[in-house]
DNA sequence: GTTAGTGGAGAACGCTCGTTCTCCACGACG
DNA sequence: CGTCGTGGAGAACGAGCGTTCTCCACTAAC
């Protein structure tokens, strides 16, 4: 197994773990077991447990955002890509072992000791707040609705993992339309030609 | 010092331990120096740290719930309580040491591995979405608006905690603004007299 | 065939931490 | 005054885990 491949392995099962069970609540002997690496081989990788956690946040989140945009840029109405980030979000809270954000969940988890942690939460949520703002720019809405839209998808991401309430991403998404509307009367789109 | 002044201190000390830093990163020890009681009387109160964990996040969740009531009914009219709400989150969010909602962290933290830190948050939430309900219900507006409130005031909590913007309360309220009225227009008050 | 190098399996080390144990000071009672 | 019980301080124990080390099998070059 070559060097790519064992990282890739490595990470696959970091993601696995971690998230589905919390980052401390994993050993490195697990993250060995699963991945079929080495101990030995994987501090070759990974020096420290932090770097491998660093690494599974930055993977994770450049493959989060690749598929919330791959969904929405599926849709042409500027409008219709608004609500379809809630559609999708519909869609990842029904994935089996869904358990809430990793980047929530680990900032609860680590953010007080861990200033890398932390951080990378912070660059994700800004990360997903600014492509909602392409979003509401895209369809001539005000900002102001971009960060009512992260707060209303935040909050459905923490209630969807807490309450396990397979309605959550539905009421978010009626929220989101109605939030929608409003923008839509302040700041009616141009005149068509 | 007697047995409730002991555990009044422990669970003082718990409270800002745990939620400033989290719950594994804080040892007995800790939770010794800081409460002033000796090891062997913290273990004759709570018989082992879960408990402890237990206690700390019934203790909180109580004291949350009032704090919030009791700003929320010094407003007498029935819509402007349901904003008071977000007047409130404001206030807490901008609380020296706050660092996003407790149970949301916990259940990050442990949520996975502890049944008992996952219902207790569940319960939380559970109970401020019902709060939220009989706001809805004293202005005479649909239970989807609590749904609709509760998703905004998690979302903003996380996003307070993790993005340190202490403009995220006002947005929340606006956003609630907005919901409120759209709820309003399709159900309005019951004619007067 | 011998040897040097690579990588795997897993034992070992050192630290942290939850929990328990030891020892001692002190006050109450005979 | 002696002794017994209570409670405090903190040492000690044992488990878990991040990290390193040891040992060995295998391969390739000479």
């Amino acid at each position: 197994m070559d060097r790519e491949a064992a990282r890739d392995h490595v990470l696959d099962a970091a993601e696995e773990l971690f998230y589905g069970r919390g980052i401390q609540a994993v050993g490195m002997d697990e993250i060995r077991s699963l991945s079929g690496v080495s101990l030995k081989r994987l501090y070759q990788l990974f020096a420290t447990k932090d770097r491998l956690v660093e690494a599974y946040l930055e993977r994770r989140d450049l493959s989060w955002r690749r598929r919330l945009a791959e969904h929405v840029e599926s849709c042409d109405d500027p409008e219709g890509r608004i609500i379809a980030v809630f559609d999708w979000l519909e869609l990842w809270f029904g994935e089996p072992g869904f358990r809430g954000c990793a980047w929530i969940n680990s900032y609860g988890e680590l953010g007080a000791t861990s200033a890398t942690v932390a951080a990378q939460a912070r660059r994700h949520k800004q990360a997903f707040g600014r492509y909602l703002e392409t979003l509401t720019d895209g369809a001539h809405l005000p900002r102001d609705l971009a960060g009512h839209l992260l707060l209303l998808a935040e909050g459905a991401m923490v209630t969807a993992g807490i309450l396990r309430d397979p309605g959550t991403a539905a009421q978010a998404r009626a929220a989101a339309g109605l939030l929608l509307e409003s923008a839509r009367r302040t700041r009616p789109p141009a005149p068509a030609g």
